[in-house]
DNA sequence: CTAAGATAGACAATGTCGTTGTCCATATAG
DNA sequence: CTATATGGACAACGACATTGTCTATCTTAG
């Protein structure tokens, strides 16, 4: 005999989970001086690490063209995350690195993250939790960082 | 003392999860002879019900401009999963229906979502997979459709 | 009954974000 | 040195959501 709890329910709640942690993060970053962060600036420069990379390599890291990996640089460099300087050892590469601004963001959203963690904890048990992050990691892929989220809400 | 698990993994594994069985469903839909079903509109067929809906009411449940609303709406009639019929009691509105092809890929979608679960719950144990869903539905809001996904993925 | 306000939907303009295509500068291989 | 490959910039295009405006219709107040 099956389950009778809708298969419907399961995705609709991990992206709600996803949501509520990712609204929650933003609004506390925002009260700590980081009102530009966005969504996936955090992910991004997280991507981008602390060796630096360019915007073919990030493209192809996050599953997006390099255009549009430009792009995305051009914004963080507008908000002061990130900077581009040339790699004196191949002058057509342009390579990106966290600002101080950008590292403490993402040490910021590191130590939100943690308090968010800490919550559900609280609430579901630490090994509860544990159990669910242990179960998800068995259930997707192991490289995280992939998204390839662009048209995934297209409509056609 | 508190976890060594990182914080942001958390709301990465709950993307990922989503993303998973989102892409799965897509590939099986397709399969099963609805190529053109994109990720959110079981989600929008759901929305509607049974009852039909207007554009406005859809635009509320969702989260989005009524016009948006209406594009989308535009969208499924054009695949054939909806049709706009005219309310005799008030001559403004269109009600959308869903048409039988619509219903076809709701019905299908809900199979398919209980073999996704399934196959989950062979892996983790039918327990531990309740738990999850379990712990996931203390941590969220109770509400399931307002999605507010447009523009969450921008840059700025 | 009629006039005023609210509501549903269509249409247009705008802004953001992603894509492909093109082009130039620079490295690298033969 | 020449041919090819690669990094980045620029332009054009399409998808999507937003706001604003307009018309038609319903509802409510007087």
């Amino acid at each position: 005999m099956s389950s009778d709890v809708p298969g419907f329910e399961l995705p609709l709640r991990l992206l709600l989970g996803f949501r509520v942690l990712i609204d929650e993060l933003h609004a506390e970053l925002a009260r700590q001086g980081h009102p530009h962060a966005r969504p996936l600036h955090g992910f991004v420069l997280q991507a981008i690490g602390a060796g630096g990379t360019t915007a073919v390599e990030l493209g192809r890291l996050l599953g997006v063209s390099k255009q549009a990996a430009g792009k995305t640089i051009e914004t963080l460099e507008r908000v002061g995350y990130v900077e581009r300087t040339v790699d004196p050892d191949d002058t057509r590469r342009k390579i990106v690195r966290l600002t101080p601004h950008g590292v403490d963001v993402l040490v910021r959203s590191a130590r939100i993250f943690a308090d968010l963690r800490a919550r559900w904890a609280a609430e579901l048990g630490e090994e509860r939790l544990r159990a669910l992050e242990a179960d998800l990691r068995k259930v997707t892929p192991p490289d995280m960082f992939r998204l390839d989220m662009p048209g995934w809400f297209g409509s056609l």
